[in-house]
DNA sequence: ATTTTGGTGTACGCTACCGCACAAAGTAGC
DNA sequence: GCTACTTTGTGCGGTAGCGTACACCAAAAT
């Protein structure tokens, strides 16, 4: 089932590679490597050639859409329930997408040849990322109606809790400037919200550390869009959860 | 090459289907049904299960996502480049948009248990769509960037575009109530901006039937939206365009 | 200890868009 | 032709968020 409020248990592991079977686990095993990502590193460039694909552990990794006049909006988060090129075995090599460390910490790096060479040949990997393909098109699909419908007070919400379910910690390091760039909207904005937020009682922050001190008051103040993506992320990856191993038995044949 | 202005040759197929090898098309014939598509019909609804999958050839279908207080935001067209029900093979067999039948006119129809036995079994079917499915990745993208940062009259602008190169036609039969519960925006703000095309000699339309006049005009007061997707959609289904029957080539092995 | 830097708070006018209300003009049914 | 209904036009006050400018404060650097 489902759990929208809070607890999902953190796991020091990139739940992807978790799900798979034993074997195949083991037989990736040398391919991957662990990396520390710091706070802020460009792992991907609109319209570039992706040379490793990600699998993060504790860190997030944003997808942003960077205009030509330089503003950015955030399109989807990628925590350790997924998988930095997804492109990759999409068929397309590149995305539109510059893709930058959200949070700090460290993820399995594959090269892209051998993900393509060796991942590409076991099915249950296969009908994984597929799962979370379709997990991040809701993603993508709610920030779309989030930007469209929802006040920037929801939004932060919304975000921080993304945030919160892809890390260890109720702390977040990120400035209200770095926010407001995710969100595409003012930093004064940001600072604004926050505030609210602060007075509520709901989190506290100083200088780029925020604490959240009342997630269920977060959970009531943003829209329906953190709800939908919660609970699709959790059906299409229950493995991540709670169920890992039975991911490749629930698939299409092929 | 991707072709920004105007003239995709537009054809009565499906180029997904198109794409295939022609034994494989054969094989899948049996399977095939032409069905008559009308305005407003839905195709699909949020959560539930898919029964048919769609390959329009001359119609236009909107995925929307309605929020819990009726208002809606199309998050993606499906014209003749692509499918319908993309969630049979990515795995999650649900989703939580809407499908409408944007503009009428015929699809093929595939039973969903058909889809699922038999498509899967050709890998050269599978490649294309996933090739789709980033297309469609990039398409959501790129309407929540654009429900962010532009104006609705650039929005506008870009939804026309998206319709025109999925139609045989300059002409959209859309009344501004249905345009706005797409875009997501006020029926007004519409009114408003079909008014400014229609002075600037864009367009002309009276009670839902629009005729483009000018589309270099569209495209010069879009935003960039619209190029990306456009350029993306070339790229990654170029033999939706003019190069059919290669698609299989460019792949990846599995 | 002082300066520099970076992060946050506040204020002000502006604009795009909203919600609402209602008028006008086409279209369809009888 | 008359009526009923759809679609489009317009006006008006309200507001969320923008752009800009600047002040303040904490931490880091020297």
């Amino acid at each position: 089932m489902p759990k929208l409020s809070g607890t999902t248990a953190y796991q020091q592991k990139n739940y992807i590679i978790e799900a798979l079977p034993a074997d195949v686990q083991s037989r990736l095993l040398p391919d991957l490597e662990l990396v520390k990502l710091p706070l802020g590193k460009i792992l991907y460039e609109s319209g570039e050639i992706l040379h490793h694909v990600y699998f993060p552990v504790d860190c997030i990794i944003s997808l942003l859409y960077v205009m030509e006049n330089g503003s950015s909006a955030e399109i989807s988060v990628i925590g350790n329930e997924g998988m930095l090129g997804t492109s990759l075995f999409l068929g397309g090599e590149t995305t539109c997408n510059r893709a930058v460390v959200q949070s700090a910490g460290s993820a399995f790096r594959v090269d892209a040849k051998h993900f393509k060479a060796e991942f590409g040949r076991h099915t249950e990997m296969l009908i994984l990322l597929l799962s979370y393909t379709q997990a991040l098109l809701t993603q993508m699909a709610q920030t779309a109606v989030c930007n469209r419908h929802h006040s920037i007070d929801q939004q932060l919400c919304r975000w921080m809790l993304l945030s919160l379910d892809r890390l260890p910690t109720n702390n977040l390091l990120m400035t209200q400037e770095l926010i407001s760039n995710m969100l595409g909207v003012r930093r004064e904005s940001v600072t604004e919200a926050a505030g609210k937020l602060q007075d509520l009682g709901i989190i506290s922050y100083q200088r780029g550390h925020i604490k959240v001190l009342d997630r269920p008051g977060l959970e009531r103040m943003t829209c329906e869009c953190y709800a939908v993506e919660k609970k699709e992320t959790d059906r299409l990856l229950p493995e991540a959860v709670n169920d890992q191993g039975s991911a490749a038995s629930r698939a299409i044949q092929y």
